[in-house]
DNA sequence: TGCCAGGCGGGGT
DNA sequence: ACCCCGCATGGC
């Protein structure tokens, strides 16, 4: 569907704030070309899409829709502005990064950065489903897939790309049989789980769904709400957390979330993304290589939080 | 081949 | 409270 431009907007972010590292963190292919952040946006009835350009120590947000509709123009603007972060303060969480041996350089070299958020709990949670008891390449990659068979494609004019939105609930009820296509293995009955889930109700009570336990909520409420109280503890965290903070083995997903809720307070859920990113997510056993040496690699030469919009597959 | 990879629930003790 | 297993799929 091409769409048409129906407003335009220049935003000042909250300093300090770098657009390119925010717009490139977990951008996949069509959300970030370099240069400008694409945010599809998805209403039931309607679709938008607002493209993202720097300007000076602005924001240019352009909103294209296939309506003119206020309400939709209204929710665009502060959709793309919740899920880039533009008005979000990070004053206490660098101070809380001041001499971590991880999140240091998000004070320094990485100054500015936020998360790139989704535009609700239930994008959210599609992420999170992706990425259980698989490896950040093979999560992203469902991902890529679902939104490619599932969601609405989206042109806006003078730009080949097409670009693809989340499905929404309904998406993925109506068209529950191409999931079989995503390569999501058993995970496509708790997508289904979750659909359902938000037809029905706005809970944010997320582990009531079938499959999701406390890792998937949480991540999703991070991505979904920038909710940031809670730590998601999964095998990574639970192995990692202890080795660099303590130089320990493995500890339990109670003490992990103790010690997270220590050091990081309220930033907890963030601190977990954050680590993340500039890890490059890579498997536990590369990872703790590199750290062993004394080095991270935020910006590898292969799919990883700051690169995947590189990659086309 | 076999076994893991940012989970989870159901079953056992 | 724990421990253990199966569950789809892809990569090594």
């Amino acid at each position: 569907m091409l769409l048409r431009h129906v407003y335009s907007l220049n935003v000042k972010p909250v300093k300090p704030y770098s657009f390119d590292l925010t717009a490139s963190c977990y951008a996949i292919s069509w959300e970030y070309d370099g240069h400008n952040a694409y945010i599809t946006l998805d209403y039931d009835k309607h679709v938008s899409l607002v493209k993202v350009s720097p300007r000076e120590d602005e924001l240019l947000f352009e909103v294209y829709a296939d309506t003119s509709s206020s309400d939709i123009i209204d929710s665009a603007i502060r959709d793309a502005r919740f899920i880039l972060g533009v008005d979000e303060d990070l004053t206490n969480f660098y101070g809380l990064c001041k001499n971590d041996p991880l999140l240091g350089i998000l004070a320094e070299r990485f100054i500015g950065m936020r998360i790139r958020a989704v535009q609700n709990l239930w994008q959210g949670i599609l992420i999170s489903i992706c990425q259980q008891n698989a490896s950040f390449k093979q999560g992203w990659k469902m991902l890529l897939n679902i939104r490619r068979k599932l969601g609405k494609p989206l042109q806006i004019p003078n730009n080949p790309r097409i670009m693809f939105t989340y499905p929404s609930p309904r998406q993925v009820i109506e068209k529950f049989d191409l999931l079989k296509d995503c390569r999501v293995g058993y995970r496509d009955k708790v997508i289904l789980n979750a659909a359902r889930f938000f037809l029905e109700n706005e809970s944010e009570e997320l582990e009531k769904i079938k499959g999701i336990g406390q890792y998937s909520a949480r991540l999703a409420r991070i991505l979904g709400l920038r909710k940031y109280d809670e730590f998601p503890v999964d095998r990574w965290f639970s192995v990692l957390i202890p080795k660099v903070y303590a130089n320990e083995d493995k500890w339990t997903i109670r003490r992990v979330e103790e010690f997270a809720a220590k050091k990081w307070d309220k930033w907890a859920g963030l601190a977990a993304v954050m680590i993340t990113v500039i890890t490059g997510a890579k498997t536990l056993t590369k990872l703790l290589e590199d750290i062993q040496q004394g080095k991270l690699s935020p910006l590898p030469d292969e799919p990883a939080p700051l690169t995947l919009w590189r990659y086309e597959t």
